[in-house]
DNA sequence: AAATAATATAGGACAAACTCCTACACTTTT
DNA sequence: AAAAGTGTAGGAGTTTGTCCTATATTATTT
């Protein structure tokens, strides 16, 4: 049997309009794709896409409302066919893994060609996961190691350093209260930042402050 | 005399061509507004910006290359009739100070809706400054505070080292980044901290993310 | 306009902080 | 039992960063 010129129907889900207007005139020059709906934050589309006329939803994780992990989580809950595209701003392979382990079927960063965006979702309609070249290749990188999340591979003595470090606080200071010699720190922080496959402390920080770790 | 209906001539710089692509989308809809030229970056916008034939430039100063306040400056410096109205991802009040006194005609968040953002040029191209309801309300708010939030106190030049060691970036790194010797850094630092009263980066960090002035 | 304060920039000298490599005892996993 | 992982730290050495000082340039105040 061969396959109709059935259009791929997208809902898009991001808070910014002229985002989303963007998003909805580079498909206006599809022949294959149509944006029939669009949502402004999490929880608007959670509603639409109960009424589940969608092919694709394309969401941008960072929303007001629900957003993030616990949206797209939400989504594969609700809807388990739905193939969902995740947009995020940032360039960060980090968050990646976990969008994927979590049932997202692709990630690309807002910063995409529209060429590159289309490829997304004609792939992610087919039924095959998307993913940047650079992310594919930190994903092979990543799977092998571990399956969660990268600050919980961390032992609890790692945990507990980490945090502090994310926190700002020095090697000797964290030494001090945990009245430990600093070259003790210093090998848990390069554990970490082995594990985490990070450099630098602001690697730290910023995965802490994305994933809600601090405060 | 009875103005003319010459249309106004913008050019947008950002780093997202979906959201350029809204931008100028929806431009397509008004009469009087015309998106003439864009540009992806800072340094782009500095060169096409030379020959002076639009008449308002809209920038989201959050790109790579040149940006920020750098950016606004330096396009001040070089077109000082040029009016730039500024645009950015974050709904932070904090900044827009420093935008308007860095010489910004206007402030909007991307965010917003077409209709302000047709409102902003509009103003802005007549002369005039603009801010959304919200933030002015919230300048008016601080104006009047005698006792106004710390970070306000700094310079522009010790926020940007502020904010780059709430991220947890080391002086060596943002030495690097600036072009500048690590004293610079450091003496700045040593100012950031006596403004603040504070003693120690992690207390940057802290107060930074309790103000939300990361990410 | 003159005086004063704030800002932006660093050099030199030195001290502190930190890392790297290595090591070892103890636990958990395979 | 062997291997891998965890918690700890010493020695050696370097990198990093601070402190003090200084100068030029801007702003601000008087």
């Amino acid at each position: 049997m061969v396959k109709t010129k059935e259009k791929i129907k997208i809902i898009i889900a991001d808070d910014h309009p002229l985002f989303r207007r963007g998003l909805k005139n580079a498909f206006a020059d599809t022949p294959d794709i149509e944006v029939v709906d669009e949502a402004e934050n999490g929880d608007e589309l959670l509603k639409k896409v109960a009424s589940a006329k969608y092919n694709i939803a394309l969401v941008d994780v960072a929303m007001p409302g629900k957003h993030g992990l616990d949206l797209l989580k939400q989504l594969r809950e609700d809807h388990p066919k739905l193939p969902i595209l995740v947009l995020t701003v940032y360039p960060e392979e980090h968050y990646a893994v976990r969008f994927f382990k979590a049932g997202a079927s692709g990630f690309i960063t807002k910063e995409s060609s529209t060429d590159q965006i289309y490829a997304a979702v004609r792939k992610v309609a087919s039924g095959g996961k998307y993913a940047s070249p650079l992310i594919t290749e930190k994903l092979a990188f990543d799977f092998g190691k571990t399956d969660r999340p990268l600050h919980e591979g961390l032992s609890d003595r790692e945990h507990q350093v980490f945090l502090m470090l994310a926190e700002g606080e020095s090697p000797t200071e964290i030494g001090k209260k945990l009245s430990l010699s600093v070259k003790t720190i210093s090998t848990h922080r390069s554990r970490i930042l082995e594990k985490m496959q990070m450099k630098k402390n602001s690697e730290l920080i910023h995965y802490a402050i994305s994933h809600r770790l601090l405060q």
